[in-house]
RNA sequence: GGCGGAGUAGCUCAGUGGUAGAGCAGGGGACUCAUAAGCCCUUGGUCGCAAGUUCGACUCUUGCCUCCGCUACCA
């Protein structure tokens, strides 16, 4: 368990920036984003890092036929991002992109540390290309009637190339890799994940290249063939020394996002990560390529890696940009606003594992349990106590029901959100959801209020007895609203508003009381308050028949 | 080819050696505080196929089929 007060430093994996994102891209970043708030509003001092992967071939080539420079037209791309992850709600303490210079500098220092440490070295490199994502082993491509292709991108041609790159000796590291899987058993998560990188280790590791010779859009190699430094006389790098391929500048990030190496205390303390989030595809990346190169710098491998699954279409077929298949995260907060946007994608897609998903699927989704089962009952909660109690917000009681289901509730709750199965923890968090509504149904307070005009020592229990109710009823809607904070940042402080508190938190999640002590029962029970006019938070939508992406 | 996972109600999934569960969707009902929401009840399943072990298997074993993941290789 994470004590008060701990650090907790969270990445997502960083987007490649050649084209707007899709949900199923944001997706991991939403998740991460959830995680980051809720350390935050536990009290941890907490860093969060998303971020954009820019170098690549690939985008210079598409840079030039839009007849642009790379910079710009990777610097159209970003803003993209950063504007859908605004509209979702996401607050990154940094945003990274691998072409900012304290990255051009980690990098660098990282390939120079591997070098000091020998597990460098010039060998050559012949293989099948893919501009999308590099050399392919045989196994990778495909051979069709039109040549040979690379299966994630059927309408590239692959490139058959030679070259002198350097290595990294990965193969040093198996022991070392195998001993670490061994002692941190939760290294890699879920647990088939983990089994299925440890097989991979098991077999043999082969040592990995880690320059292109084509210089150009990338970060100069800073080693010369000689071992020197390809840093010139004139301060320019040596376009002969190439560029650093891509996991020693993609995965640096995570580390320059922490301070190195120009901030050494910042690193200290920011170093290792936490949790690095990712997709299934890059698993091999962070959970072997990545330790070795970190220890291999002298550094810590990171505490945990969670890796996730992907959206799917109906029928089984991922999600992608190049498929033309995916959900414009733009229009589904147009459809959901940022909160029903959030909450759907995490409600509707297991963290762990690859799940269908449909414009409908969304749609049921937010009406069964945003608008129906939470808005609904905030809606009446707030209702009834303005028109039985004049809005004089009522105290919760001391033995309810509700109280003792909370209690069961919120332990779950917080072990499943801090175990990334945010899927799971919405479920719990939202069990107790119907657990407040069955409450109403039970005590009638509608009936407890006749009973009060028609007065009399009926009426005087009666009137003990709604406001009791009503009370538990407030607690359970403040305490979901800010258990739920993570992930509706924007609509639980109008929760709040409505029940007549005030909402402590900044807009990240920082700043207020740690939030386990707000969640225990009748936190603020002696504090008297008046509560607002209902205002719906979730309106309900009409399901349109079929409005799913081809 | 190797390793691993999955095939359970229309959909998404949970589950256990003793004659199957949840949520959503569908149907019915009583109410009315509420976003015609909520609540209660309810229709749905030969638990992939076949054989075996067992007093008894959806749950164990074997074989097969289908799908998926990791990985290898042939051509």
């Amino acid at each position: 368990m994470i004590e008060k007060g701990r650090r907790f430093y969270l990445t997502t994996a960083i987007a490649y920036a050649n084209n707007q994102p899709g949900l199923h891209t944001l997706y991991e970043v939403i998740g991460a984003d959830v995680i980051a708030r809720w350390h935050r509003m536990l009290g941890d001092d907490t860093r969060f890092l998303t971020g954009t992967d820019e170098h690549s071939v690939n985008i210079a080539q598409r840079a030039a036929e839009e007849g642009i420079e790379p910079r710009a037209f990777v610097d159209e791309k970003v803003g993209l991002f950063r504007s859908s992850e605004r509209l979702l709600g996401i607050n990154p303490d940094r945003f990274i992109r691998t072409t900012d210079p304290d990255h051009f500098r980690a990098a660098q220092e990282m390939v120079r540390r591997a070098y000091a440490n020998g597990d460098i070295y010039l060998g050559a490199y012949e293989g099948w290309y893919c501009p999308n994502e590099g050399f392919r082993s045989a196994s990778e491509v495909v051979e069709t009637a039109r040549g040979t292709i690379c299966p994630n991108h059927p309408d590239v041609p692959l490139q058959w190339l030679t070259e002198r790159n350097w290595f990294f000796r990965l193969s040093a590291y198996q022991a070392r890799l195998e001993r670490h899987f061994a002692e941190h058993p939760d290294f890699v998560q879920p647990d088939y994940r983990r089994n299925e990188m440890l097989g991979f280790i098991r077999q043999g590791l082969e040592d990995f290249s880690i320059s292109r010779a084509s210089g150009g859009w990338g970060i100069p190699f800073p080693i010369a063939e000689n071992g020197e430094s390809s840093l010139m006389a004139d301060g320019r790098w040596d376009p002969e020394a190439g560029t650093i391929y891509v996991w020693y500048d993609a995965l640096i990030n995570y580390i320059t996002g922490a301070g190195f190496p120009d901030d050494p205390d910042a690193f200290a303390h920011w170093w290792p990560a936490d949790l690095h989030v990712i997709g299934k595809d890059i698993a091999r990346f962070h959970t072997v390529y990545w330790p070795a190169m970190l220890w291999s710098a002298g550094l810590e491998a990171p505490r945990r890696v969670w890796v996730h699954g992907w959206l799917l279409v109906k029928g089984g077929e991922r999600m992608s940009k190049s498929r033309g298949n995916f959900f414009d995260p733009n229009d589904v907060v147009t459809a959901l606003g940022s909160d029903g946007a959030r909450y759907v994608t995490l409600a509707e897609v297991a963290f762990d594992r690859d799940t269908e998903v449909s414009w409908e699927s969304f749609i049921r989704r937010y009406n069964a349990d945003l608008a129906n089962d939470f808005g609904n009952l905030v809606n009446r909660t707030v209702s009834m106590a303005n028109r039985y109690l004049a809005g004089e917000r009522p105290g919760a009681s001391d033995g309810g029901s509700l109280r003792f289901v909370w209690e069961k509730t919120l332990p779950v709750y917080r072990s499943q959100l801090e175990g990334c199965l945010l899927h799971a923890a919405l479920a719990t968090l939202w069990e107790f959801v119907g657990a407040a509504n069955r409450l109403v149904d039970a005590e009638k307070p509608w009936e407890l209020a006749k009973a009060i005009k028609l007065g009399g020592p009926d009426g005087e229990s009666a009137s003990l007895r709604l406001s009791a109710v009503l009370g538990d009823l407030v607690e359970a809607c403040r305490l979901i609203a800010l258990a739920g904070a993570p992930f509706l940042p924007a609509t639980a402080p109008r929760i709040l508003a409505q029940l007549g508190y005030a909402w402590p938190y900044a807009n990240d999640g920082n700043g207020g009381p740690p939030v386990l002590g707000e969640l225990s029962w009748a936190a603020h029970g002696g504090e008297a308050g008046q509560m607002e006019q209902p205002e719906p938070l979730f309106p309900r939508l009409s399901v349109e028949p079929d409005a799913t992406p081809a």
